[in-house]
DNA sequence: CCGTTCACTTGACACTGTGTCAATTGACAT
DNA sequence: ATGTCAATTGACACAGTGTCAAGTGAACGG
């Protein structure tokens, strides 16, 4: 009953997630949106009640493309916590540039839309639980260094993670994807596992 | 010949950073900074050429209103690389709230103009001055920590002072400023120091 | 006291982008 | 042939920025 219907819908998402991932997250109005789709700027609104609403599906849609799960799988058969908590970096520098394009238009509105702004925030939620894992297993270890509470580990950690320094070390910095997970899981390494006495 | 002009000037200047700062950064239109100023809105035009003009004197001004080069002047004075690095995040974190209301308006506009950016990124790179001074200090001392390159961890540390972590840290899990100081202090002496062994 | 100047005011308007509405087309299905 | 349904075209309302033109009112200098 909807075969042509639900073309449509995903040939506007991938035209979407095109746009943004050129243009990394500016400038897609719905007459560019429409025009790269190749419908008229009207038809969008038979398949999104708006611009908000296309961003948000651009987004779930691309995040369903990367099989989050078997990506995930190697950081949660971790046979450490120390080893967790560098091989869920790892997942993150790999999947957060694939993300970016639409995340980063998702951001830019949350300010204007709050339905933006809460479907970001449940990505990012989503996100920290991967941190939640990573230092539960660090504390599974008790590996967990000295004076970080669950809670604030947990917030420090998923704050690491966060886009805008993604975007600040490889972005401004011109720090390769490679470069970033490496210094990055270092840092994390640093600061959350008890005293890595110049081991590895 | 101006006084009453830069009167009218300045009081647009201190209305826009107490709207901002009221409202996060969040709605300050031309409309409402004229009526929090007193104002015609056309007569905002006669002062500054566009939004983003007075948003980035607006921000200009709210820092020189904090005098800078004082609240500096500890870190500055610091006898180590980790003293150093201590005071500087403590100089930042108290510093930071106060121009956190102008700033993120100008860094919500950073995607749309070109001139805002250029003014934020200012605002950053001299932020990032500190950085490196603080860096360079732990380079003195022969104390920064093995791994990382001067431009890597300058980079970095810059990273971790950014607003948005600051952001996250406060405004989404609820750190107060002290608690942001502290734990962000011990992140970066884990990480960019030398082996601290347990000591303090 | 008159005229100029200058900051400011009012009101109208252009422009961009979002979202809505109404009438129409064209295909496909029964 | 008729109904349905996606899509089209064109018009329009709305918000917000920025521009323009004409007018007001107070200060200042001759």
């Amino acid at each position: 009953m909807s075969s042509k219907n639900l073309d449509t819908r995903e040939k506007i998402l991938i035209a979407t997630a095109r746009l943004l991932e050129e243009q990394g997250g500016k400038g897609a109005r719905m007459a560019d949106i429409a025009k790269e789709t190749g419908i008229s700027r009207q038809a969008l609104y038979l398949h999104f009640k708006s611009r908000t609403d296309v961003l948000i599906a651009a987004t779930l849609y691309t995040g369903d493309q990367l099989n989050v799960e078997e990506r995930l799988a190697p950081s949660r058969s971790a046979k450490s916590g120390v080893e967790r908590l560098a091989l869920y970096i790892d997942f993150w520098g790999n999947f957060l540039p694939e993300i970016y394009g639409v995340g980063k238009a998702l951001m830019m509105v949350q300010d204007t839309d709050e339905a933006a702004a809460a479907a970001w925030a449940d990505r990012m939620e989503a996100m920290r639980d991967g941190c939640r894992a990573a230092i539960d297993a660090l504390i599974a270890d008790d590996n967990l260094a000295e004076g970080w509470s669950r809670k604030d580990a947990i917030d420090a950690f998923w704050t690491m993670m966060l886009v805008p320094n993604w975007e600040a070390l490889t972005i401004d910095c011109g720090w390769s994807k490679k470069k970033y997970i490496r210094h990055i899981q270092r840092i994390a390494e640093r600061t959350f596992v008890r005293s890595t006495n110049g081991s590895d």
